[in-house]
Parts: C-alpha cells; structure tokens; sequence
DNA sequence: TAGGCCATCTGGTCCT
DNA sequence: AGGACCAGATGGCCTA
C-alpha cells in the first residue's frame, strides 16, 4: 500500500481531505490532526460527526447500516475502503489519461513548462480536432479543385502571377490557399518567417530552447511566434494565466489563433528560458 | 489574500 | 450485490 493510500485510509472515516505529496514535516503533523481528528469523530459516532446529511436527514453510514444490519462496523469500514480505493484508481486512470492527451497536443512540452489544466487541456484538444477536421475538408476540396482543373484544363492551373524574381517566386493559387491552410502560424510569403520543413509535411521544429515546438498550421503560444500583451483579452477570456481559462461562450473558434486564446494562453510568457 | 486548480472522500444512481 | 460513474463538499497548494 502507498504511503498516500495508507494517509487517506488513515482518516478516511471521518476525513474528507488528503494531498499525497506534501512534505514530510507536514505530513508527520497532518497525521496527528487527522488522528485527532479521527479521534473527535469516534467521539460524535461510528459514522463520523463530520459526515454529510444525506436526502432522509440520517448520515450515509447510518442509511447504509440500516440495509447492512449484518455487517458490523468493521465491515462497514472496509467497504468503505476498498470503494475509496477504487475511486482514487479511477480518477488516477482518468488523469493518466488525460496525461496521455497533453502529450499529444501541440503546446509546449517542458519541465520547466506549467502543464495545461483539465480544462484547458479538453478545450484545447476540441478545438484542436475542429481545426484539423477543417484543414482536412479544406484540403480535400482544394485537391479536387487541383485534379478536376488538371483533367479538363481549366484556367485554375495556369497561374495568374507574373514571374518576378527568385525572392518572389510565383505562387499558384491553390498552393497559396494551402500554404495559409497547413501554415497559418507564420506568413510564408514573409522572408523573416522561420524556415519550414515542408508546406505539406506537418513536421514540428523545435524552437531554440527547446520549450517549444512548433506546429505548422498551429500557432505557437511562445511570445516570439503570439506577442500578445500582458493582460489583453482574447476571445471575451482574460488572458495572462494559463490556468485561469473559463469555459468558451459564443461561437466556435477554430482559428490557430483562437485555439490558444481560448485556452487563456495565447500571451503567457513561459518559455522555459 | 482571493481565486483557480486539484485530490480525496462520500453518497446517490445506474448498470451488469 | 458489486462496481462504475457522477456530483457535491472539503481542504491544500499555488499564483497573481
């Protein structure tokens, strides 16, 4: 059994907190006010002076007890145990979880990086899932476009643009519209823009640090690629702290840029360094 | 210090 | 009956 399991087992009678990862210092005097604590419920009852009323007026150990006649206390207090375990393995699974989903998202990865809350991470990983479901619908329309023009001939292959020098090479239409679509996070038409793998290739380069990486087609939180101020608002949601994002109201926000300002983090300068 | 986030406990409900 | 799931309550930690 963990050392968090036996300090939750430990009040779990009549305590309603614990934190597994406090000091030791603390935890050693945490330990005694639980036991005191413990102590006082054994005083008020079995059930735990502290417990909740439940709907009939009477604690959940005395309902329970009325339907469990034949078990004794120390039944009753097993059970109680092995469903609180439960419970902690369930929601440790689901952290596990939603561990797995951070690593997948495109935001910095970094020890010295405050990992996304719960919210911000579903938040950012729906509109995450909504901007790449309209890339692709996107790309597949312009894909066609390409193929039908290139059967029959129509004037969408030949390239409007003037050839101009090797600095501004002509762009054709549809690879401009792909190059905004898979590259919106930089203008690639900007000379100062940082080198790309690939228009296509949806390959990450890792920004100098290493704190960030960096997502074609997804705008990068870092101040250098999002340089919002300190304090300004995005999307009706105050930004500034990346733990402080509330849930979206209004209409979907799908934009790369949105996607973090949604998340309350298109302005946090916490790059690692 | 207030507010946000989180872990945990707990009772209720639903499902197998 | 037992387990999964959910929501409310509570208290700790951290940051602005």
């Amino acid at each position: 059994m963990s050392a968090a399991a036996v300090d939750s087992d430990a009040a779990s009678i009549c305590s309603r907190s614990s934190s597994p990862d406090l000091p030791a210092d603390s935890a050693v005097a945490r330990f005694i006010s639980k036991q005191m604590l413990k102590t006082l419920c054994q005083e008020q009852g079995a059930s735990g002076g502290l417990g909740l009323r439940t709907r009939h007026g009477g604690t959940g150990a005395q309902d329970r007890s009325k339907g469990h006649t034949e078990l004794s206390k120390e039944d009753l207090r097993d059970l109680r145990l092995r469903v609180n375990s439960r419970e902690r393995k369930r929601m440790h699974d689901l952290n596990q979880a939603m561990d797995g989903l951070r690593e997948v998202m495109p935001y910095a990865h970094g020890p010295s990086v405050r990992k996304l809350s719960k919210i911000s991470t579903l938040l950012l990983a729906r509109n995450y899932i909504l901007m790449l479901s309209s890339s692709l619908q996107e790309m597949r329309k312009l894909v066609g476009e390409v193929y039908g023009a290139g059967h029959q001939g129509t004037p969408a292959l030949r390239s409007p643009v003037t050839p101009v020098g090797p600095s501004q090479m002509p762009i054709h239409p549809v690879t401009q519209s792909l190059r905004t679509i898979v590259g919106g996070a930089h203008s690639t038409s900007d000379p100062q823009s940082p080198p790309h793998s690939g228009y296509l290739g949806f390959r990450s380069t890792v920004h100098p640090g290493g704190s960030y990486t960096h997502y074609p087609g997804m705008a990068c939180p870092c101040p250098l690629c999002h340089p919002l101020t300190l304090g300004q608002r995005v999307g009706g949601i105050e930004g500034g702290r990346q733990l402080g994002a509330k849930p979206a109201q209004g209409p979907l926000l799908v934009s790369p840029g949105a996607l973090w300002a949604q998340v309350g983090m298109g302005n946090t300068a916490h790059c690692a360094d």
